[in-house]
DNA sequence: TTAAGTAATGCAACCCATTTGCTTTTATTT
DNA sequence: AAATAAAAGCAAATGGGTTGCATTACTTAA
């Protein structure tokens, strides 16, 4: 049975961390609620429908990430990119423990929401605050892409 | 008992890797031998005898990493930085699979030599390549200054 | 030991992601 | 609708890192 999509509202959701209800916001948070990627300053500029100011785009990023609506990820050639905080996150709280993958080919950093990080011992010179597991590789997107210009006889 | 330090002959080291002599060279690399932290940049700039150019530490590092005598660790604020190879790497093939520490005080990269990245189990929709694990918080230099500083009285 | 030949250094200028300051516009609140 | 607060836009700066090219220092082979 197909899950049933509830409609998300995206306005509330806004006003709901105190941030105004701007078309671009909206069209923002849009765009992380419809894609199970990360997105750079650059993917949301491609992906907005009116032209619009990088600096913007930075801020409204940060605003959201201080709500606790999305959190940074890592990103390759040290891009900042940003995800979707599913639903364990509170405001300056952000506890993602899952690992993350950035493709080689695309660039493109997925949160591995199955990939727990593995407590570890403490250690004895060290106060530790956080852990990141990052893997890298190549991602199935662009596996597939590789195997479908192969099979076209190239 | 004091363990007996061997001399190290860094001309010897620069000489087998095809690398010239040269004072800078010469004295970068003692540099790397006598700390056992990472280096950015600027660590090396400061930590020279003479004024040298920060272009000429960018293509020395990136020759030391070349020829397998320094690798590049993870950096706070995405700045790069570069530790010693102690044992296992061969050029162009390094093999670092211990964890780092960053430290949110003092910016450092530590190597967890002790700190074994887990072996994962591979993943559906993921090629790995590559594997890194990245602890975050205060080292014991930090710890113990902030302590003093509380015992000081303030 | 000296003359190539090769590697390293220095300088200026550039690249490019990100940031800052400030003004204008748009939302929200009352 | 006015007052207040937040967001957007623009220009310019910041800063780590890179590139091209000319100069200087090593290395090597005669």
């Amino acid at each position: 049975m197909k899950k049933v999509e509830t409609k998300i509202d995206y306005g509330a959701i806004l006003s709901k961390q105190g941030l105004s209800k701007t078309p671009f916001r909206m069209e923002l948070l849009a765009l992380f609620y419809s894609s199970n990627k990360s997105l750079s300053v650059d993917d949301v500029i491609h992906n907005s429908s009116s032209e619009i100011n990088k600096v913007t785009v930075y801020r409204a990023l940060e605003r959201f990430e201080e709500t606790g609506l999305i959190h940074h990820v890592p990103g390759k050639n040290n891009l900042k990119r940003f995800s979707l905080c599913r639903e364990e996150c509170a405001p300056h709280q952000h506890t993602h423990n899952h690992g993350h993958f950035i493709c080689n080919e695309c660039d493109q950093t997925y949160c591995l929401e199955s990939v727990q990080i593995p407590k570890l011992a403490p250690l004895k010179d060290f106060t530790i605050q956080r852990y990141q597991l990052t893997l890298e590789g190549i991602c199935n997107d662009c596996n597939t892409q590789k195997q479908n210009i192969l099979n076209a006889g190239f």
